[in-house]
DNA sequence: TGAATCTTACCGACCGGTCGTTAGGCAAAT
DNA sequence: ATTTGCCTAACGACCGGTCGGTAAGATTCA
């Protein structure tokens, strides 16, 4: 059965979350299931192979969780505050996996690197193309939409690095909290008139 | 003299922000620096001693670089915005080390790990002040402190992950755009009158 | 001044230990 | 009888760190 094959993975995320992927053993691996260190060869082809079953699986989910949140929601601000919502979300409620999917990324090898970093890639780009719609629907002020876009990730992501399931903040409380800070920095100035001061004239367009 | 003992904490900095802290080696770092490695311990205990060395002196730097923008601003508005400014603009300045400082923290002894972990947390304490004398003044919207404190830290600091030197834009852009999208989020509703949505209500005092 | 001593900054060789990985075998399940 | 799932044992490579030693310069003392 496939069982063990999957308890490799959650020692894993437990061990590469708590004390990183190069500091991890695969004897530390197997002692946390249970068995042998040879024994997770007939599960997995090498170290890094756990590492990449990890990634892929949870860049994956992270995909259909977004394209899952915005089937049916036609509005241009309500989109992007469902995609923030939905990006906070999955990284708290998936805190270790993309903790993990977001440092370890030296530890793979080049061609899953370039795996791991396309499907990244269209994520982001994704989002981009949310906020240019927004801003071409003058909903949101125009700015840089790579720095817009990065901000809005990174912002969501560092989120799974300090959040604390036991702690006074659940994760519904925060995603608005996040929602309502973004959305007020996209709109900045909009509702004012003020003509906006440094970020003024920079293009909208992807590089 | 002491100028090996500098240029083995220059060449850590290029290869740790370059592979991470557990996959550099104490020969790679004396190969750097065209010494033995054997050498490399007669100026430092070990190696998370220089691991050391590169963040006690980073965020010694970072606190003595924020001291200096804040002196002779007493607007509260304009402090934040100093504030900001001088986060952005000494982690993409000193990318590699900040780096290094904000994901290599497992590396330390428990020792170290305190030490560093402590001047962090002063620094922080500092923003979040500066957030409620904000809000106190009325001029920043009520919210949770700890929650928008981290919000524009790691905003911030994610600059230092993304930042190309090379790139089209500059250090003081890039801080620009910063500073008015966490201004604008700060101040969130407050010129509306909107209520806010699910960021009211939230205690504003430092747990 | 000159000899003796100490200090600085480095080297080559080596240590015990751990790492990821492989080979081969064994017992239970199919 | 074969496959599945795990075992014991061992491999070579490399790790951080220590050792004794050394060449060159500075300092002390006669």
């Amino acid at each position: 059965m496939a069982r063990m094959k999957e308890t490799i993975l959650s020692v894993a995320i437990d061990l590469f979350f708590e004390k990183g992927y190069f500091a991890t053993s695969i004897s530390g691996i197997a002692a946390g299931c249970g068995i042998q260190k040879a024994s997770i060869y007939y599960h997995y082809a090498n170290k890094e192979a756990i590492l990449f079953a990890i990634m892929e699986r949870t860049m994956q989910a992270l995909v259909a969780h977004l394209e899952q949140r915005l089937t049916g929601v036609t509005d241009v601000e309500a989109r992007l505050r469902a995609a923030v919502r939905s990006h906070v979300e999955f990284h708290l409620r998936h805190q270790k996996e993309t903790f993990i999917a977001s440092s370890e990324l030296r530890g793979l090898s080049d061609a899953h690197y370039r795996a791991i970093v396309a499907r990244r890639d269209t994520y982001e780009q994704f989002l981009q193309e949310l906020i240019m719609a927004g801003i071409g629907a003058g909903c949101f002020a125009a700015g840089d939409v790579k720095i817009l876009s990065y901000a809005i990730l990174t912002l969501c992501t560092a989120g799974a690095s300090w959040y604390n399931p036991a702690g006074r903040l659940s994760i519904d409380a925060i995603a608005g909290i996040y929602e309502d800070f973004i959305l007020s920095g996209l709109k900045q100035g909009l509702s004012e008139g003020r003509p906006g001061t440094s970020a003024a004239g920079y293009m909208t367009h992807l590089a």
